[in-house]
Formats: C-alpha cells, structure tokens, sequence
DNA sequence: AGACTCACG
DNA sequence: ACGTACGTGAGTCTC
C-alpha cells in the first residue's frame, strides 16, 4: 500500500511546493472528472518524487493555482502519464506546463508500437509486477457507476497517489528499457518535445464555417431523397441502401445481376463500390446506388457531424492528435478525425470551403512533395533515385522514361500514371496483381515492369531485400531515426501471414522515417513561428501536410520559413521539397511565390 | 462487438 | 483454389 499524505491546509501547501522546488524531477497526476455541463473540473492532484510515497491534493476550488509557479518553472522536469492531456487541462486552468520530461505512456509506446493501448494500469502490472487497487472498487461500474465526487477525498487519495507512485518508478524502468533499445534519443529529442506541440494545436482548434456545411447538408439530404427514390421505382421495391446485407439481396437475388468475378467477404459478395463499378453496364441501378452511397457518406461523416463537433466556447474544432496509436510512428486524428477530410471531388471543396481562416489571417498549407519516395530513394542509397530527384525532375515521367527507354518529353500520360502506380506500390511491397489492378494493365505486362523497375532502381530492389532480410534476422525492423515496430508474424508458417508481415516490414521504414522528419519539422517550427508571427498557429497535420492559421501581413514570411524549416528537418541524400498554398479557406488555395 | 464501407496520406 | 498494397478513424447495420 503506497503511503499517500494528503494536503489540505495551507501549511501543508506550503510545505508540498517548498519540496517540490528542490526537486529535479517529478510526477504529477491529475484526477478530474467530466461535469454535466461538458465542462472537465480538476478533483485533485497527486505528486511523487520518492518511492516512500506520494502526496494529494484536493482541489475543491483552485488549489492547483498555488502550484502554478512550480508547473510553468522550466528546471523543474515535470513526469507522468498521458503529459499531452494534463498540459492542456493545466492550459484550461491558466497555467503553462513548462519542463516535460518523461511520458511513461510515450515511452512505452516507443518500446512496442503494436499495442495500440498503453493503460496505466496496465504498464504497472507489466513492468511491476503490480495490481493498482482498480478503479471500478471505488466507483463501480455499468450502471451503478457513480462519480468521483461521490467517494471519499481518502479513497480518491488512495488510488491517485498510488499510480503517481507507480509512474514514478516506471519512469527508471522504462528510461533504462529505451536505453538498452537504442531509442531514448528518439524519445528525447523527437516524441517528447512534440507533446506540448501537440497539445498547443489540439487547445487552438480549427475554425469552422458551420453555416456551410449546415446549408449544403440540407440539400444534400434532398438530393439523397430523390435518388433513392429513383432507386426504388427502378427495383420495384423500398430498402435499407444503408444496408450492405439489403442491398446485395436486391442486386444479386431480386435483379438476379451475375455476381461472377467480384470478391467476396465473410457474409457474402461484397458491394463496396470498387466492385459495383464492374457491374455499371449490368443494370441501370448501379450508378444510381454508387452516387447514393457518395454522397450519403459525405453527409453523415462531415457535413452533419463536423458541426456537432465545434466547441460552443471557442466556435472551433478541437480534434485529437493521437501520439501513441499507430505502428509505424504517424500521427492519428480523432474526435473528428481532420486527417481524412476530402480532398478530391467538387463535394471536397464544399466541405474544405467550411475550414476557414478568421478575419485578418489567412489558411497556409505545406506538403511535402513526394517524401515517402524521397526517403525510398535516400534509404535505398540508389543513385539513379538520387540522381532524378537532386535534378528536381518529375519523378513519375523520369521513371517511365528510364524503364521504357525514351525521352522524357516522350511519356504519355498513360506510361508516367503506370510508373506512378509503381512508384508509389514499391512503399508498399506491391505484387505484380496489384499493379496490373492499379494501372490497369495485364498481369504479365505488370510483371515485366516491375523486373524492369528494379533494373533500373537496382539499389531500391536491394533495399527491400535486405529490409525483408532484416525483420526475419531481428524480428524488427527500424526508420532512419532508430523508430522500431517488431514483426513476429515474419516466423508465421502460413505463407499469407508472412507475406503480410513482409509487406509491414518493407513499409514501416519508409512511412515511418517520413514520419519522423514530419514531427522534426513540426518541433522546429513550433519553436520559430512565435518569433516569425505571434499571432499565427499551426493547427492541423496530415501526415505530409501541416496547415495553419497566418495573419495576412505575415504570410510570405511564414511560407518562407516554414519551407525552410521543413527542408532542413532532416539531413537526407535527397533534397526534402515542399509546395505553400494559401487562401481564406482550406479549399480554395493558391500556390504562392517565396 | 464486429463487419462493412469509405474518407484521407 | 485463394487472395490480392501500407497506415489510419467513423458512420451504419447487424447480432
């Protein structure tokens, strides 16, 4: 039982903060607690710095207010678990977290990128050997759950102060575990500085023009009636479209359409719309539900969901940017997900129209050009990847010109889109099938061009060998910067397993590595835009674009540095390049001179 | 809770 | 004979 005292006077307030500042580091806590009102209250916070036990405070009012100076002072390194969260509760409550140090979660992630859930509790049954006395015995659980408010200040004393204890000898344990593989220095000086960026973008949010996707959903909504009233006169009867069971009764039994030759899932044939596509000459039908389905997707996953999702006290979108989700060291986006907005289609414009920049700024967005293949090209050390790519050439066209032999002025649009499919398949560990599937050519033409490609990037066909050489040598395999995922399907004896882990294997280090310079370039910009423009922030990233919100007068400036800052996250053998686009919105943008 | 479908890079 | 490119999150239906 770890000994937890608790402070409730001002003597011992007094006290706790005099401790604290003498300390180098430690571990902070925070319990809230959701409010009807939507509103988060702070019940309390726990500290340690010492295995002999930790210390709560109640908060019944704003008593972490007296520990602001301790939170904002930058020498004082500041431990815990979930850091991104506790900043921007401490944000809410006027004070800036400065001196975050140690994130167990972070860490953990780092060492297993797999597990996609990093519980507290979980870590500390893990690397302890312990069993946390669980929440649900203080609260219960189902419904008769009952609020934090509810128990006792000693029982919620108990239970904090105890995973603050355990937080802080899991800081050591794993602090050595990242030591022994090798990524501690990504831990320090990438995954860490990156938390306070992160939380300074989830606080500041993205504006957004609810009046435009309120309107269009309504005519949409329209539009969705009268099709799926055309529907149901063309097959004589009234159904679910939203039913994928519904609809494949309708298209493959009641219109008896010949389902031969289109894949099947675990219930039956499938109908997503790669597969109804094939059957457009089939039955009239077809393109009416392929249409319905478009834009029956659009209106529920944006135009009616993104409004619900503004935050009445700021008029803004305040997405999460998940640091510990993926395997391969992206970020992931959720509640709303602002990494997968449309982006092709005239329906796309409308809804990016609504990400609007306020009066006075303007939205700027930069993407990396081509990263992925640029790190390909780098990694692979291939010279003719090299060579394309320092000339600034059109990467696709000067592909399809070295696999085919001819002038680069001589490509078609068809031979540049084919070496483009390749171009980007070879990230991906692609087969022959999938190419032909993808640039639309026959398989044994797809064969021959991929012999082909690897003739001509020779160094890139080495690259994969050994990349799949490697996971089964190590079980892992790693980006440029030491990022691990481990791979133990590599051992499995069904070939399919293998195969898939193989594909992981080729496209880790690749999606990975570009990854972290992505993160790089959003650390270094986050520590120059201030100075740059104080008022302008960088609100979204989508894995090879970062947007912001600029103020007019500072745009050039801005796309100047913010260029260079992402040209010079990272030391490759091939120039990083990026486009600037800018505008009053995320979708109506312009290319800009620098 | 899991399957299906589909939006993004 | 079978499945068929990597990484995500969300809405909807179905059980």
């Amino acid at each position: 039982m770890t000994k937890v005292e608790i402070i409730n006077s001002q003597k011992k307030i007094e006290d706790l903060i005099k401790k604290l500042a003498e300390q180098r580091a430690f571990v902070f806590n925070i319990e809230k607690e959701e409010l009807p009102s939507s509103t988060l209250k702070i019940m309390g916070v726990s500290f340690c710095f010492e295995e002999k036990g930790a210390y709560y405070v109640p908060c019944p009012r704003s008593e972490i207010l007296n520990f602001k100076f301790i939170f904002e002072d930058q020498k004082i390194k500041k431990d815990g678990y979930d850091l991104k969260n506790n900043f921007e509760v401490l944000c809410k409550n006027g004070i800036n977290l400065a001196g975050v140090d140690f994130d167990v979660t972070l860490a953990a992630y780092l060492l297993n990128p797999g597990a996609r859930n990093y519980k507290l509790d979980d870590l500390i049954s893990a690397k302890l050997g312990e069993t946390p006395t669980p929440i649900e015995k203080l609260i219960g659980k189902g419904k008769k759950k009952i609020n934090l408010q509810e128990i006792s200040i000693e029982e919620i004393a108990a239970y904090s102060g105890e995973r603050a204890e355990a937080a802080w000898r899991l800081v050591e344990i794993l602090r050595e575990e990242l030591k022994e593989n090798n990524l501690l220095k990504l831990f320090l000086d990438l995954e860490m500085p990156l938390i306070p960026v992160l939380a300074k973008m989830e606080l500041d949010g993205v504006k957004i023009d609810d009046d435009i996707l309120k309107k269009n959903s309504k005519r949409v909504e329209k539009e969705l009636e009268k099709i799926s009233e055309k529907i149901f006169k063309l097959v004589k009867i009234k159904f679910n479209l939203d039913s994928p069971i519904q609809l494949r009764e309708v298209l493959f039994d009641k219109l008896k359409i010949n389902p031969a030759g289109l894949r099947r899932g675990k219930t039956g044939i499938s109908t997503e719309a790669g597969e109804l596509i094939k059957l457009k000459s089939a039955h009239p039908v077809v393109s009416l539900i392929l249409e319905y389905r478009e834009l029956a997707k659009l209106c529920s996953t944006y135009l009616l969901a993104l409004p619900r999702l503004i935050d009445p006290s700021t008029g803004r979108i305040h997405a999460n940017f998940n640091q510990t989700v993926t395997s391969t060291g992206r970020l992931s986006s959720s509640n709303p997900n602002l990494q997968n907005i449309p982006a092709k289609g005239e329906m796309a414009l409308t809804i990016r129209k609504a990400f609007v920049a306020p009066r006075g700024f303007k939205i700027l967005a930069a993407d990396y050009s081509h990263i992925d293949l640029r790190v390909v090209a780098s990694l692979a050390d291939d010279k003719n990847m090299i060579r394309a790519f320092r000339a600034g050439a059109d990467i696709h066209r000067e592909t399809a010109s070295q696999i085919w032999n001819i002038p680069p002025e001589k490509v078609t649009p068809e031979l540049r889109q084919a070496a483009k499919t390749i171009n980007f398949g070879v990230t991906y560990g692609m087969g022959a099938r999938a190419l032909a599937e993808g640039a639309g050519i026959t398989i044994e033409e797809a064969k021959k061009f991929i012999v082909k490609y690897f003739t001509v990037y020779e160094g890139v066909r080495n690259f994969l060998e050994e990349t799949r050489q490697k996971a089964r040598d190590l079980g892992y395999v790693e980006t440029l910067f030491g990022r691990r995922r481990y791979l133990p399907e590599i051992y499995s004896p069904v070939p399919q397993i293998a195969a898939e882990a193989e594909r992981m294997a080729i496209n880790m280090p690749v999606q990975g590595t570009a990854a972290d310079i992505m993160k790089f370039a959003m650390i270094k910009i986050a520590a120059g835009l201030p100075k740059i423009s104080p008022h302008s922030k960088m609100i979204l990233q989508v894995h090879d674009e970062l947007v912001f919100e600029v103020a007019t007068r500072d745009v050039k400036k801005v796309a100047k540095f913010v260029q260079e800052t992402m040209a010079s996250a990272a030391k490759l053998k091939v120039p990083l390049a990026s486009h600037i686009e800018v505008g009053e919105n995320w979708g109506e943008m312009k290319k800009i001179e620098i």
